[in-house]
DNA sequence: CTGTTAGCGCATTCAT
DNA sequence: ATGAATGCGCTAACAG
């Protein structure tokens, strides 16, 4: 009964030679316990090897420390890095992360959520503001808290960390149009349920629209985030006529493979061409020129979006629609347009 | 009572006018289970809205279906890469994934294997092979399962899905002295308590031993996986004499700066220097030259090792110790060697 | 400051 | 095929 599959804390106050409860509120960090007994404990659960059972624990007190996320893929370095901040700030407070990928699908994300609350995620953090409204509802049903990032729409119930997609979308384009650009072009990512990518699309038209450009005459490619994607895009939108001097594409993987087509056809990049990319990844230096690009706060966004699902119910108040500055990043891949 | 906080069980009994164990068999799927009691349940169940309790589940019947993931880095592509592949797996199948990033701390790691014992994960995925003893005697007395990845040998407790570094590493030296090099030198990633990364260092200073060059006369510098390191490094390796004139890199990231060191230096690639990477990144295609280098099966890592954890326990036996091939991937970063 | 009592929500005996 | 009873391991009341 010793060295059996595992002690149990009744066990610990056994040889501490006290009670139960006193064992858990050692256990807990609560301070009414005198030093002796403290000490006591803390010691026969090591001389035990005691790991408490989170579930009895969860079932007990109804906390879990359990926070959930779901994001499209993690094959995406941007989602990645806001992954990896979430779990080293939630880590820090003992809080530990159950992660899900939805493969940019609304109604696997749907599952995913009703997988999380079963499990007791107290929180949870979303990508965009575009779910099922099932999905907010029950989350909302069942008293868990949830963040969206990469925008910064709130619900009433939830918070949102992140930034403005049409804004930025408009941003790029105000680049480029100050540059003397007229002829532009963009390269987006799948917008079908996506309203990141909707946003950032939406926001570039409206810009040029606003500076007598018609959305109709910009050609406007989709992939998914793959080099090879920004590629061929690229090379339909230079098939174009009349051709852009300037594209915008919704991901520097894009726009990497978008430059990986211009010195494939001969096209100098800024010279014939120019190009911005979006999210500033650590590749947007390897292209040849580098990126110019529009930085995307990922690992802020983790952070933030840990440091509000750890607050307090009431400082959630303040915490509530951050909205994060998007910086452009200007390198070498852009330049001016030509006078027409 | 009915939109309250949530329906347990026991109202979904009730509702369906049959005991909470026939409800309890249900959900199980139990099929000992009338067709009409069965419907009448699951329809109470949608109803009610009920989402069951997963820790009182787990206690009652020591089945979480949670897992546990301890990686270093979630900004390391490869990582993230089978992270998701093995995500996707468990997901299929109602396993829920609990992720850490260790930093590349082993002492952290330690800690994070604790809390994942705590929860109740029936399994742990690790990186490499390198541990503290503690951490797997933790999960063998807690009769956790634990798979390593990215190395291909196993303990007689846990489990391993990978490949090996040290053969990986003599691959990348041989395929050098192939091309006729004789002066080599290596870019490593950060070899303490990185079994991986010394592995690959250890083979590929063997193989060049092995071809009367000695280790001591190869140079080999250290750095965490930043382009900037790469960068930095191979001007530090150029600096040395004779200078080399193939360097392997302990990762595509690394050989991506330093490549992008050779053409801010005016050094040709490959005719002035041969650059070998390791993992065959998406960005491996990016630079220019695009880069050689030896391609790691992340995603076939995490989707294997997510079969090993969801087999059996007898099904297992047959799973240890999978030992998967590393592939070169011949591109135009690596040339043949002057003769001396 | 510490012990006693009770029960969280469910799955599992054991009956029937 | 179904129901009644029991207790998983722990923490929260409440005493003392």
């Amino acid at each position: 009964m010793d060295n059996e599959e595992g002690a149990k804390l009744i066990d610990v106050a056994k040889l501490a030679e006290c009670s139960p409860a006193t064992v858990s509120r050692v256990l807990n960090g609560n301070p009414t316990v005198n030093r002796g007994v403290r000490e006591r404990v803390i010691r026969a659960a090591a001389e035990l090897r005691y790991v408490p059972n989170g579930s009895a624990r969860a079932l007990r007190s109804t906390r879990t420390r359990l926070v959930g996320a779901i994001i499209p893929t993690l094959d995406h370095a941007i989602y990645a890095t806001m992954v990896d901040a979430l779990q080293a700030r939630l880590a820090e407070k003992g809080v530990s992360l159950i992660l899900n990928t939805s493969t940019y699908d609304i109604d696997l994300e749907y599952e995913q959520a009703k997988l999380l609350v079963e499990r007791g995620a107290e929180a949870v953090l979303l990508v965009g503001a575009e779910h099922r409204p099932q999905t907010l509802a029950m989350l909302e049903q069942k008293r868990v808290a949830y963040v969206f990032t990469y925008t910064s729409t709130a619900t009433d119930a939830g918070a949102a960390v992140g930034f403005d997609n049409e804004k930025a979308g408009r941003a790029a384009a105000r680049y480029l149009l100050d540059l003397g650009h007229t002829r532009l072009g963009m390269i987006a990512g799948i917008t079908q349920d996506n309203d990141r990518a909707k946003g950032r699309r939406d926001g570039f038209l409206r810009e040029l629209a606003k500076a007598g450009i018609d959305a109709a005459s910009v050609p406007v490619a989709e992939g998914a985030y793959k080099i090879e994607n920004g590629r061929s895009s690229m090379k339909m939108l230079m098939a174009s006529s009349p051709r852009p001097t300037a594209v915008f594409c919704g991901s520097d993987i894009l726009a990497a493979g978008a430059i990986k087509y211009c010195v494939e056809a001969g096209l100098a990049v800024p010279k014939d061409i120019s190009i911005i990319g979006f999210d500033n990844l650590e590749i947007a230096v390897l292209t040849a020129p580098e990126l110019t690009t529009l930085e995307v706060p990922a690992r802020d966004m983790g952070r933030l979006a840990a440091d509000y699902i750890l607050a307090s119910p009431l400082q959630r108040r303040h915490l509530r629609e951050r909205e994060l500055p998007i910086s452009l990043v200007v390198r070498g891949s852009t330049g001016p347009g030509r006078a027409n």
